[in-house]
DNA sequence: GTGTCCCGCCACATC
DNA sequence: GATGTGGCGGGACAC
């Protein structure tokens, strides 16, 4: 081979010599221009990847000419689309895939340079592995749902997610953050690399994927790979899935060496960007969109790949899962990342009893959510069986106590079905999820149900959401601030979503929130937060879910409920429906949750704001919810002491918001918030209309899609993260300090109370990013979507508390469905998920007041769930 | 004017 | 020293 040297370009003379055949060859492709965009538009639609056939041929046919084409025909993502036409998605493993770099740039004309650009970022998806000098091998997409999981995986470790919300926040309102939490947060991801033995640069490498040159992983200046990797990372952990370009750059400069982020180096990352960019675009992995904030528009892209196993839907999940396992090989290999690689290949395995498990101490609950995604993966993957809930058990030694409580809100339910014999079992089925219209009130730890976690995977660092419809979600004692509640939807009412307080004692309620309340944050929403500790908004769901994948609606949402989160209590009121919040109901609902519990519900004041996570607002519902939960809070208020509410004196405020479309009802609960669930499809103007109120105070990301730059028109749509309605404290007063009440009953008691006592009906627990959401998949109980027919119940503390680990059995999460209530749209029989285990009656039991209208329901443990532990040392 | 990204210089690694 | 690799940024093109 000659010199390979940078070759000079002809083009210029080429493109100006009149005489050469290829100038009139260049005119002729000029004007079939047309024709060509067309087709590569067709081709680019082809849904199964095949579209480069066509490309191969114009590569053959044409390429040359179309050098002089235009800038655009000799971008780097149609070099690639050509590039990739050559190589089959799945090539047999038996044939020979090598690539020989000399006979690609040949054959497509151009720089060996170009093809380097895309050999790096084919390689760091491990699509291709170099295999020795000018020479690589092709693996095309048969492994890049494993490392799309790894690098997942990878990149929450590197707490990616946080590092973008803490970006955005910083580009958007300067709001400070907690940079007691950040430095925990950075210290950790330095702690973590220098175990990995590097900082920096590195590069995750799959399992079976060596690279077999020898200079290849000893290079340093691999950056391309890497970076490519990071910008992956980047959209895998976040949510919605749209990463700015400024934001990626900036992370990738924050951990270039703590070099400068001065102009030159970020315009310097940003050009790599378009060049990583570029590929993944043509490997239909994301897709051009520009965000629209108050700056002005940036570009940004969108992941509109394959969601990776656990976060797809069941089924798709599991049998990826599988065939990820398959793929496994027996030893792993992960540069600076061999933990991640190991866990995610025990992952892909059937969770096996000596499964490690990963529950993090770390005071960011970022971990936690990875451990909870971690159990999840593990669970979906798992056969249900009773056994690895005891294997679970032995590693976990926190969890018998923290199941004890479970385990007797189970035995009461449990006791009562068999009284009543209107429970109904469900048995474990992996692809269940047909949860809805179901009257079983389950208990449940988080990673039970495979098709919960499709559903709630979807943002994986919520595990909140991931829990099946009528389960309660054991959440360790690392956040027991975190009581989210799924309320059922009311019988032909919307679902609602409340935020309570947590029953977890804040020593000093006017002291700042710990770094372990970050963690809360991270663990209940996908963006981080910065919000100051007095910040305090109720989020109110603004939009329906789209559908199956994450829509920008979705996104916008999501967006939105970070923006509120990091908004700072100086922030301006986003709505007009927090201002006439009064807390007075809420006291007055508080106390006679009080009395009916015999405890206070809160025993600090509400001063952090709530977050809501998007997957809670996505859950559809029937209309006309309001009412049904204004009846539901009259019936345990008394219409005497709603009507007093307005004038009486309460601590803590609290906003009812209808979850599905229509009026919006705004009722004052004690110590929560009720968020709506908004019902996919509807409520897009008032979205609208509440996007734009909140513009002001938020940051809107609009995203108009460019799928190709500017070639094609592109539909434009919107994604605005922070539209979300954020339901701020009324006022100071209104998110009192007071510190009144001392204690505060089990979450899971009250929401059991509530259950009983008419508040709580049974519905379906939304999931915002279950896929493909329209009404009549809702009432389709086989899907796991089916979900988002619940209303849920959020039950958070408003303000920050420090992580108690040595509270135990916090429950977290209760989906109650309200037996007898039918919902609207269910209409199929209720679907078993879980393995249930009857558990026997609790203390706790004598706690919930078996009057008022307690109905009878079946408590099932579901048995995977007991899959709850504490990470590894 | 800004976004996009082609182009190729050049430094470094490897042979 | 030749060759392979890829970081890097100028600057042209697209919008």
């Amino acid at each position: 081979m000659g010199p390979l040297t940078t070759p000079k370009k002809g083009r210029e003379v080429g493109s100006v010599d009149p005489w050469t055949p290829t100038s009139n060859l260049k005119m002729l492709i000029n004007a079939a221009i047309p024709d060509i965009r067309n087709r590569e538009k067709g081709l680019e639609m082809d849904a199964d990847g095949r579209e480069c056939v066509d490309s191969a041929q114009d590569t053959e046919n044409g390429e040359e000419s179309e050098r002089w084409i235009s800038r655009k025909e000799k971008s780097l993502g149609l070099l690639c689309r050509k590039f990739l036409a050559r190589y089959p998605d799945h090539p047999n493993p038996a044939t020979n895939n090598d690539i020989c770099l000399d006979d690609v740039a040949t054959e497509l004309s151009v720089e060996r340079r170009r093809i380097y650009d895309i050999m790096n970022v084919l390689e760091s998806l491990h699509m291709v592995s170099r295999s020795a000098k000018n020479r690589y091998a092709w693996h095309g997409r048969t492994k890049l749902s494993q490392t799309l999981d790894i690098l997942k995986k990878v990149g929450e470790d590197h707490k990616y997610s946080q590092q973008m919300q803490q970006i955005r926040q910083g580009l958007l309102e300067k709001e400070e953050f907690d940079e007691e939490e950040k430095e925990n947060v950075e210290q950790e991801v330095e702690v973590e690399d220098r175990e990995q033995g590097q900082k920096e640069l590195f590069f995750v490498e799959l399992p079976g994927v060596e690279f077999k040159a020898a200079s290849v992983n000893s290079r340093k200046d691999k950056s391309l790979r890497v970076m490519s990797q990071k910008f992956v990372m980047l959209f895998l952990v976040s949510n919605p899935r749209v990463v700015s370009l400024d934001v990626a750059a900036k992370i990738l400069i924050g951990e270039d060496h703590g070099a400068e982020q001065d102009k030159n180096k970020f315009k310097t990352k940003v050009r790599r960007l378009y060049d990583i960019a570029n590929v993944l675009r043509s490997l239909k992995l994301i897709e051009k969109v520009h965000v629209t904030e108050e700056r002005g528009r940036k570009p940004a892209f969108e992941w509109v790949g394959p969601e990776l196993p656990h976060v797809k839907g069941i089924g798709s999940s599991v049998s990826e899962l599988q065939r990820s396992s398959s793929q496994c090989p027996p030893k792993s290999k992960v540069i600076l990342e061999p933990r991640a690689n190991v866990e995610n290949c025990a992952k892909k395995l059937f969770s096996s009893p000596g499964a490690k498990r990963s529950f993090t101490r770390h005071p960011s609950l970022i971990k936690m959510a990875k451990s909870i995604q971690d159990d999840r993966r593990k669970i979906n993957s798992a056969p249900s069986s009773p056994v690895k809930s005891s294997a679970r058990d032995a590693s976990n030694p926190d969890f018998p106590n923290k199941m004890a409580q479970l385990a007797a809100i189970c035995k009461i339910e449990l006791d009562q079905e068999e009284a009543t014999g209107q429970g109904r079992k469900k048995p474990a089925a992996v692809n269940t999820g047909k949860t809805c219209g179901s009257q079983t009130t389950l208990l449940s730890t988080p990673n039970t149900d495979p098709s919960v976690s499709a559903a709630a995977q979807r943002t994986p660092r919520t595990p909140l959401a991931v829990l099946p419809a009528g389960s309660v979600a054991y959440i360790p004692a690392h956040c027991p601030s975190l009581i989210p509640v799924l309320l059922p939807q009311h019988q032909g009412g919307a679902p609602y979503a409340i935020y309570l307080q947590s029953p977890s004692p804040r020593p000093n309620p006017l002291a700042r929130p710990q770094p372990t309340s970050y963690a809360v944050r991270s663990m209940t929403f996908e963006d981080k937060t910065g919000q100051s500790p007095t910040g305090q908004c109720a989020v109110q769901a603004q939009s329906a879910c789209r559908g199956a994948d994450i829509s920008p609606l979705a996104q916008k949402r999501m967006g939105s409920v970070s923006a509120c989160e990091s908004s700072p209590p100086k922030a301006k009121r986003p709505d007009n429906i927090s201002k006439d919040t009064s807390p007075k109901l809420g006291g007055i609902l508080q106390a006679r949750l009080k009395s009916c519990l015999g405890a206070p519900l809160s025993s600090r004041p509400s001063s952090r704001a709530l977050h809501l996570d998007p997957e809670f607002i996505n859950t559809p519902g029937g209309a006309g919810a309001s009412p049904m939960l204004e009846q539901s809070l009259e019936n345990i208020l008394g219409r005497e002491d709603k009507a007093a509410s307005d004038s009486e004196l309460v601590s803590t405020p609290v906003r009812v918001v209808p979850l599905t479309p229509g009026r919006i009802t705004e009722t004052l609960v004690p110590a929560g918030y009720y968020i709506p669930i908004s019902q996919p499809g509807v409520r897009d103007k008032e979205i609208q209309d509440l996007a734009k109120e909140n513009k002001a105070s938020t940051t809107t990301y609009n995203i108009y899609q460019t799928p190709t730059a500017g070639s094609r028109p592109s539909p434009a749509r919107e994604i605005t993260p922070t539209s979300i309605r954020l339901l701020k404290p009324t006022s100071a007063a209104a998110s009192p300090y007071n510190a009144q009440k001392a204690q505060r009953p089990s979450p899971a008691i009250l929401n059991f109370t509530l259950q009983n006592l008419g508040l709580i009906s049974g519905s379906s627990p939304g999931n915002g990013y279950a896929a493909s959401q329209t009404p009549e998949h809702l009432n389709t109980l086989a899907s796991p979507v089916s979900l988002q027919q619940r209303g849920m119940v959020f039950i958070k503390p408003v303000s920050p508390l420090p992580l108690q680990p040595s509270v135990p059995g916090q429950v977290a999460l209760i989906s109650v469905q309200q037996p007898l209530m039918a919902t609207p749209k269910g209409t199929g029989p209720p679907q078993p998920s879980f393995f249930h285990t009857p558990v026997p009656l609790s203390p706790l039991a004598a706690v919930v007041p078996a009057s008022a209208h307690m109905t009878t329901k079946p408590v099932y443990i579901p048995q995977r769930k007991l899959d709850v532990s504490m990470e590894d040392p």
